[in-house]
DNA sequence: TGTACATCAGTGAACGCGCGTTCACTGATGTAC
DNA sequence: TGTACATCAGTGAACGCGCGTTCACTGATGTAC
């Protein structure tokens, strides 16, 4: 009915740049993708993008935004109150590797923050995540506890990344993240 | 006495490439040096560097190959004929740590290979290092003996990333892993 | 020892290309009267 | 209802720039006679 009506303050062009920009993220890595292939892949002229993003880094930096968002969004809705320890903390887990899946990009999202110029907002978003977690390891009882959750970080990540490879969840790859958690 | 002086097969000017590759790697990723930084870096013409690489991606490879020899000489060195298991695994976790910070640039051929266009030499490289501990995977009686092998050098690399960053070693972070041993 | 030639690492100007960003403009929509 | 104006997402040509790569050339060294 409506469909090509432009309704002012509804930002469908901005989501289909950034579902553009996550796609191509997928073939061509975070720092592959560029505005022309962004704009080409959306259908929008060159000039679009800057009316929605103030530079290229900018955007790179919304994409990465949303990304959180759903993971955080779902990780509250699964954890909900659980008890702190090594169930909760593998469930968080599980729900990372879940939302990546079903997230265009995650994986260059996910892989490819360290050392970008963008860095700085990125990087506050990863470490607020790999702060949930540390009540977990200390209900467990664990030593090095910051030290232990990048570790656990890391390895969540580098599942993910083998997941999106596969095009499915790897069972072995999460039971062996769980045994290194004691479960 | 004989500085300057060129000698036909003493590949000097292509180890100053290599070497200056990886100190600009270190600032700017492996997808962030150009073949412009690296000859002015190195002080050579431009041409010069297609003399000793096809393109820029035999570069990348070649930089990633240097690093490979110089952790595999030193593990072969370190790990003698040592008893596989979980003593020894660590071991070669340690050597590939010490290594990393001893080598310009290693952070970055750590953590940048996946979905570079260059991905197929260097990911034979990273798998014949991970493959090497799948046998003290297996003394040690554990199960997905590959899956724990990726998250295992997953670990690794992110410690090598955040000692880099440190720019000594994490004693807590590798004991954190040790403890992800069993030890 | 002196001369002619072959080899080959190194040179740097020139190339075409895609990049990120700017900006004057368009035109559909909402608002005021 | 009709007219005038404001707003603002969207447009696309144009820009300067650094990129990777090529190639005819240089000149120092090694070799043959």
């Amino acid at each position: 009915m409506t469909e090509d009506v432009r309704v002012p303050g509804a930002p469908q062009t901005r989501e289909a740049l950034l579902d553009a920009g996550a796609s191509l993220a997928e073939r061509h890595g975070l720092s592959g993708i560029s505005v022309n292939m962004v704009v080409a892949s959306a259908g929008v002229a060159k000039g679009t993008f800057y009316v929605h993003f103030k530079d290229r880094s900018a955007f790179i930096d919304a994409m990465h935004a949303r990304f959180h968002t759903n993971v955080e969004v779902a990780m509250a809705e699964a954890l909900g109150d659980l008890p702190r320890g090594a169930e909760r903390l593998f469930r968080a887990f599980e729900v990372y590797l879940d939302i990546s899946l079903q997230n265009r990009g995650a994986k260059a999202l996910s892989l490819e923050v360290r050392s970008s110029p963008e860095q700085d907002a990125m990087t506050v978003r990863r470490e607020r995540l790999v702060e949930g977690g540390l009540a977990d390891l200390e209900a467990m009882g664990w030593e090095d506890i910051e030290a232990a959750a990048q570790l656990l970080a890391a390895m969540t990540r580098e599942i993910s990344a083998l997941e999106f490879d596969a095009g499915h969840p790897l069972p072995a790859s999460r039971r062996a993240l769980k045994r290194m958690l004691g479960l």
